[in-house]
DNA sequence: ACCGTTGTCAACCAACCGGTTGAATACGCG
DNA sequence: CGCGTATTCAACCGGTTGGTTGACAACGGT
């Protein structure tokens, strides 16, 4: 198995959880501890710190080596990878969409005018 | 808990296996039955028809109720407000670095004019 | 040198996930 | 009607996940 394949599964992963969205928008508005983190959630700080763990292990966040204090700081790259992946097949499937789309109308302006063996035609 | 939360989270979790990350670019090329989109691999029909339906829940992917055969068919607009969560948070996180950056700029050609308690200073 | 702050590690638990096999359902066709 | 094809449902299994609590490690300040 591929490893951008891998770091793809954690990076939808660590994102399929809203808790940690949330900590990624929070995170796109400043750096923070996992103290400041855990601050406005009702769970331990242990769940929180996993939680980041989580992210920084899809690469999507790192922490400055700083001693006992180690912000965690948004990787804007890691997003990039992820829309990178999801642009291509939804520009894939809209481009397709488009020609079905010019194929039907072209039907539509005459019966006669069969579309030989096409493409999207089942 | 929000509804568009927890389709996020479906969405994200759905992308988050390779194989129906697979599924998803096979199915942006062309629409396709769950035993055309078993073919390739080799596990079980019915693994693969789970994963069919955990795309379906997470709305990526509709099926055209066709009798027995039940084409299964790519819905862009789903991966669409993905990339738009996504790229909310990659832009806000860039231009924040950007910010970042003019200001270390500004300091390293003259040490004299101090930044006045700015945003992104810790 | 100690204390408080900050964060991680470890063990545990319930719930979920991806896979399996076997049975059931839903049609189209002869 | 009854058979074959296509697909889903149900029960089960082992591994992972998100949460908990308790102990411990790494520093900075006084």
């Amino acid at each position: 198995m591929d490893d951008s394949t891998d770091q793809l599964d954690r990076a939808f992963g660590a994102l399929a959880d809203s808790t940690r969205r949330d900590l990624v928008a929070r995170l796109a508005v400043s750096d923070a501890t996992v103290g400041e983190l855990a601050e406005p959630y009702d769970v331990s700080l242990q769940a929180i710190s996993k939680h980041v763990k989580v992210l920084e292990e899809a690469g999507l966040v790192t922490r400055s080596r700083d001693a006992q204090r180690r912000p965690v700081h948004l990787n804007a790259g890691a997003l990039d990878s992820m829309t990178t992946w999801i642009e291509r097949y939804r520009r894939e499937a809209e481009e397709r969409y488009r020609r079905l789309d010019a194929l039907l109308s072209r039907m539509a302006e005459g019966d006669d005018e069969r579309p030989t063996d096409q493409e999207d035609t089942p």
